[in-house]
RNA sequence: GGCACCGUCGCCAAGUGGUAAGGCAGAGGUCUGCAAAAUCUCCACCGGCGGUUCGAAUCCGCCCGGUGCCUCCA
């Protein structure tokens, strides 16, 4: 069966099929660490996290390339504002990053190139294409002459009139032309620097990932992503540089994730209306966050509000309190000893179903609704307590769980999530279990004693505190609304 | 101004030529002391107009509405 991928540069899905069998090489633009991350970078690392999971899933070997952009303007501006070095600025986003995405369940890259320690690499790529003709220093500048390559606009469908003309791009003097982009910038006073031909100076942005992916990956690799807005200038430029440097397409497949919108308008920090990992954390639950952003197919614009994170926590907390439910029901059954067990599971139609909507350019949404429906057949078994096919549960559970997982689900266990959830909607409550657990008691002793307007009084203080309660056959369970 | 994209139930969201997945909300049933949870049933002809076709939410044209890129941006 095979895989469709959009590809940016025909805007087609196409039949994916890598350089090498079995093999991926696959890039992806990281983040500048200049602050902490929003909402928008979650979804982009959510996007490529769950291709990565999905390619290793189905056998692939996959050397997945993300790097840090540790050396830029807004680096530079940040360490003058806080006034620490810049490498400390680095330091201290490069850690944030990983506590916030580490809460999101997103996997480690094959390799984590960071531009600082690669300009060896780019300079070579400079000089090369300065030898060729394709490049020019200008008063320690050194631009990309895009009259050099003919294809230039291929990628994101601009022709370069239509540029031109409508350039709001900053008038420079030394350029030839006004949309020549730096490889190479001269270093202001006081402004970190490295020595190069042209004297000392640092990389432009587009120069990196050229540079790295053509290090980590080869001249020519397989899939190559980032968000929506890297389409142009920066995967525009990628491909000048790279292509005019070895003279090869750098890239089979352009990978671009829609934004995350508020109010219909892109989240971003010049608008102002973005929204950090670590500040929606303090009201949602990280795996919320995951699924919710999973609920939506990965290149549509996805609204970020406070209905729909509430929606999906209702979402997640049925998958776990079904999952908790099965996994009791099973808990005695080892799966190891189920013959065929493995191929059950692929064999299974929640597999089946999963694997055509994955191989569909990757579409979460469809997955999301195979695995309401398939909760169902679960919540079921749960409810008639049906032991008769305990094996056969077992392996439709599975099925289910590992679909969910290769999405970055459920990477803790039921208990754990409902204790986090509880601490989180309890933050600002701050509620007194144990008075919580003292009115349960008094409930069920006025329900033994069949004193049901106690019983309700009871059950009313607790609604009244945001508390809904379950009878269930092993008593009384409670969770915040 | 140039170039793209989008408009599906009250809300969120799949589907891109063969008579509309899923979730939330809502209505009704089962279960329950009553609830809750779970489960079952019900709930849309797809922005407007015209065209192509045996057949269109899906293709084409026009219109209306919205967004993005063209400058740093996931």
């Amino acid at each position: 069966m095979s895989l469709l991928l959009f590809n940016t540069l025909t805007r087609k899905k196409e039949e994916f099929v890598p350089l090498k069998e079995k093999q991926i090489g696959m890039y992806v633009c990281g983040v500048t660490v200049y602050d902490y991350c929003h909402v928008g970078h979650a979804r982009a690392a959510i996007v490529f996290d769950t291709m990565y999971r999905y390619f290793q899933y189905l056998d692939y070997k996959v050397c997945f390339v993300r790097n840090f952009t540790d050396i830029d303007d807004k680096i530079i501006k940040r360490a003058n504002e806080e006034g620490i070095d810049w490498q400390e600025v680095n330091q201290k986003y490069i850690s944030a990053f990983y506590e916030d995405m580490g809460q999101l369940n997103i996997a480690s890259p094959t390799e984590e190139p960071k531009a600082t320690d690669h300009i060896p690499e780019m300079l070579a790529m400079i000089q090369s294409l300065v030898d060729q003709d394709k490049a020019y220093e200008a008063e320690g500048d050194v631009f990309y002459s895009i009259k050099s390559f003919s294809d230039y606009g291929c990628l994101s469908g601009k022709n370069i009139d239509d540029l031109q003309s409508g350039a709001r791009v900053e008038v420079n003097e030394t350029k030839r032309n006004p949309l020549d982009f730096a490889l190479w910038k001269k270093s202001k006073p006081g402004e970190p620097f490295w020595d190069s031909p042209w004297g000392q100076g640092r990389p432009g942005w587009h120069i990196e990932c050229s540079a790295m992916s053509k290090k980590y990956l080869g001249d020519t690799f397989d899939i190559h992503g980032g968000g929506k807005d890297l389409v142009f200038p920066h995967h525009e430029n990628e491909i000048a540089q790279s292509c005019g440097c070895t003279g090869k397409q750098p890239v089979r497949y352009w990978v671009h994730n829609g934004f995350v919108n508020i109010d219909k308008e892109k989240m971003s920090k010049s608008l102002g209306n973005f929204f950090t990992m670590r500040d929606v954390y303090k009201k949602y639950h990280p795996e919320v966050l995951r699924l919710f952003l999973v609920s939506s197919h990965y290149r549509s614009p996805i609204d970020f509000s406070e209905k729909n994170l509430d929606d999906a926590t209702k979402v997640l907390s049925r998958f776990y309190e079904g999952l908790s439910g099965a996994r009791k029901l099973v808990a005695n059954i080892d799966m190891s000893s189920i013959p065929y067990f493995q191929n059950k599971v692929k064999n299974h139609p929640l597999t089946q179903k999963f694997t055509t909507a994955m191989n569909d350019d990757f579409n979460t949404a469809v997955v999301i609704a195979h695995m309401n429906e398939g909760l169902r057949n679960l919540n079921t078994a749960v409810q008639n307590n049906d032991t008769s096919s305990l094996e056969d549960l077992a392996v439709t559970m599975t099925a289910w769980e590992q679909a969910g997982q290769i999405l970055g689900l459920f990477f803790q266990t039921p208990e754990q999530f409902e204790a986090d959830l509880f601490k989180i909607k309890n933050s600002d409550k701050n509620l007194d279990v144990s008075k919580i657990e003292q009115l349960i008691a008094d409930r069920k002793s006025a329900r033994q004693s069949k004193n049901w307007a106690e019983a309700d009084r009871c059950r009313d203080e607790l609604t009244e505190m945001g508390i809904l309660i379950e009878d269930t056959a092993n008593g009384t369970e409670w969770k915040l609304k």
